[in-house]
DNA sequence: TATGAATGAGTCTTCATTCAT
DNA sequence: CATGAATGAAGACTCATTCAT
């Protein structure tokens, strides 16, 4: 869906990202199946979130992916690009993902809002690159790829959103008080910044896993911090 | 209480940080009280929050506080001590804000939750670099602050407020489902994170101010996102 | 004449250059008729001529060209190759030109050095990068090609002019204090050197032409500077 | 003279370019009063001369002066402005003398026209990089220097002494039917390409000599390669 | 105190070259 | 024939750090 000329590098057919496993083709066998370029991107995506974007040479990720840097290159030409790509390949997708639930549950607010931020912990489980990447890099005002992402979204998610809760606040079936805008980021700051700050990593011994979240945070939206009322 | 042997540079006896008016000493009035050191720890902390901090190199501070970079090796020797003394001196007495509330009003939960997060945002506007460091490097997996952080603080505020929030909720005036530990992430990711995440400097022309931000904050702990009932 | 060790590559067999026409062989028509071996020095030498020789890398010529680096390497193995068939296939016929002319006026000087000016010119007008390459690459004394030419070449024409030159001195028919060698390099200077400084493409919009160049050198030569005497 | 703002580097306060003989200042004796950043430039200007601009790695010069090549950046940020200064501070001087000749014997047309080459002459042989680079990076079309060259000096230059020998011709005082554009471009062919094509190097072995060549052309622009007429 | 000069180590990037297919 | 993949070596540039003054 991505519209930009990005990277006229080799193999820049554009795929469904985030997806290498179902793509046909020669190798295969689980995460054989991805092609070099798919694992390049594996690498980056896990040591920018383990270490941060600006903390990440590129030898780093050459090293981790068992190449050299000349061969990311050879993939994708610069540093900015990797980044590009990235952001298209990886973010875009799942950025997409979050914002669709308010369109399917568009008559049904709380719904909907719990919904949102269950997708946000589901997404942060299953990648592990999304919630240190997307508090830190995404959202955060100093982040490397919030211009990149307002770049190629706008803020027409934001607003979508924003539009229902304006919505269902005037139907009275959202507390009016609220702030729209506020919600949406609370729902971030609710889920992948818990995410983001902790060990929470699958099969990890923390205490705290993505299932507890889940709970946490809807009974938090539900009833706030009181206990509840008979 | 830093027990890290840090800068044996010129000044460095330990002082109440954030507070170099009330320092005695040379020079005075005003502004014109804050020795170099001082300048330049506001300099580093400015930039770093505009910047992050793996992007903004030593010659961007000094070029930013009008000092050679040599200078800034005379006041901190290295870089990384400089994050020390960051952290020592501007960090740590803001984190000791956030928590001394949870012993101040021991006997009121709700009130210490929702002052606690009043202070925050308190903090996240006096201080600018408050909100997009602490969301960015000090909560963050992958934050350059994290570990320093934890060096010289260890979990003892988050298990001070833990143990509170466990024991209120024995005592039936918590939701006792709520997950103590996410509670007290939960404060954080619902206002220094939007905070970080939103232009609100003062007096910007941004829709958003921290006012706001304290309403939404406290209308979605006492009652969740629902409409109020009756 | 190429005694050297060059391109044990396909069709690498040594042809009459600058002549692919008539060449026997398969492909033929006209421009057709040169095969891709010829296509590339042409993408070559045009880019050389343009940029110059260093800075325009094997895949500048190849993208030029229309097909891979690999496919460069597959018909010249190096670099440094390519530079030598380039010598012997397209700047060896042209300096024979130059030559050529000294020995078909021998008897009369200023037919002689005219002609050779002419030709000079007419070269540069037929190939466009036989001023600018021969400038900056075979005669400066830091030129990339200045050392393969006095390779293949020696002295040998640069001799032969000279003793032309000092016959007809001896003999009364040329000024006999210019200096011989100066006179050679001098019809270079009046020549190829202002057709690789101005922009004298077939057809531009200067103010300049070869032949208004054809007609001041012929004056300079005859003349020089001063005003027709009587 | 230059105007633009240029190398914001250490000791950038701009001097008078060739003279570090005559500048104030601690150190002295000859070569020794010359302060690092001239020295830097004499080693760039000097391999520069002898292997072309784009054949030069930094490294190179760095070397030749004995330092790392990052001192050369502490001294020109970068390549580019190691250019820009070179321009600046050395061929400007050198550029302004040739011209202002055309000044001095406004009224002498031979005069002025002799005087120039031989000032061409003397240049390259008090500057043994004037007449390599000037050829092939200032004059050529494809050379590194011949924009930045006319950035700062236009055609200015060039116009005033075409202007000179319009008139003059016009005034029956030179050979009208010389293109006065060409003449310009000749003195250059004439004097500096010669220079640049043979080694003449103070004190070598070859059978030239710039003296040599004051005659030659000198004798060339007065009367053309025949034999004087009684 | 303060700094100009200097540098080693590391980052991004380009390029010629090779090789299996 | 032709190419995609891969790389070693080198180039420009940055940055934290040191040191003599």
């Amino acid at each position: 869906m991505a519209d930009r000329k990005i990277s006229e590098t080799p193999g820049s057919a554009k795929k469904d990202p985030t997806a290498a496993a179902r793509r046909p083709g020669r190798p295969r066998s689980g995460k054989k199946g991805a092609d070099k370029r798919e694992l390049l991107l594996d690498a980056a995506l896990k040591l920018f979130a383990q270490y941060g974007i600006a903390e990440t040479p590129l030898s780093m990720i050459a090293k981790e992916a068992g190449v050299t840097t000349a061969m990311l290159h050879y993939y994708f030409k610069t540093r900015e690009q990797l980044l590009d790509v990235m952001i298209d390949e990886r973010f875009q997708p799942v950025r997409a993902g979050f914002t669709d639930i308010f369109e399917t549950h568009a008559d049904d607010p709380l719904m909907a809002i719990t919904n949102m931020a269950q997708c946000m912990i589901d997404a942060a489980e299953k990648y592990p690159w999304v919630a240190p990447l997307w508090v830190r890099e995404v959202i955060s005002e100093s982040g490397m790829l919030k211009k990149r992402m307002e770049e190629r979204n706008g803020d027409k998610n934001r607003k979508i959103v924003q539009e229902c809760i304006i919505r269902w606040q005037a139907e009275g079936r959202l507390n009016p008080d609220l702030n729209p805008a506020l919600l949406f980021i609370s729902l971030f700051g609710l889920t992948l910044f818990p995410m983001a700050s902790m060990k929470m990593r699958q099969g990890g011994v923390s205490p705290i896993s993505p299932d507890m979240l889940r709970k946490h945070v809807t009974l938090l939206l539900f009833h706030g911090v009181a206990p509840q009322k008979p």
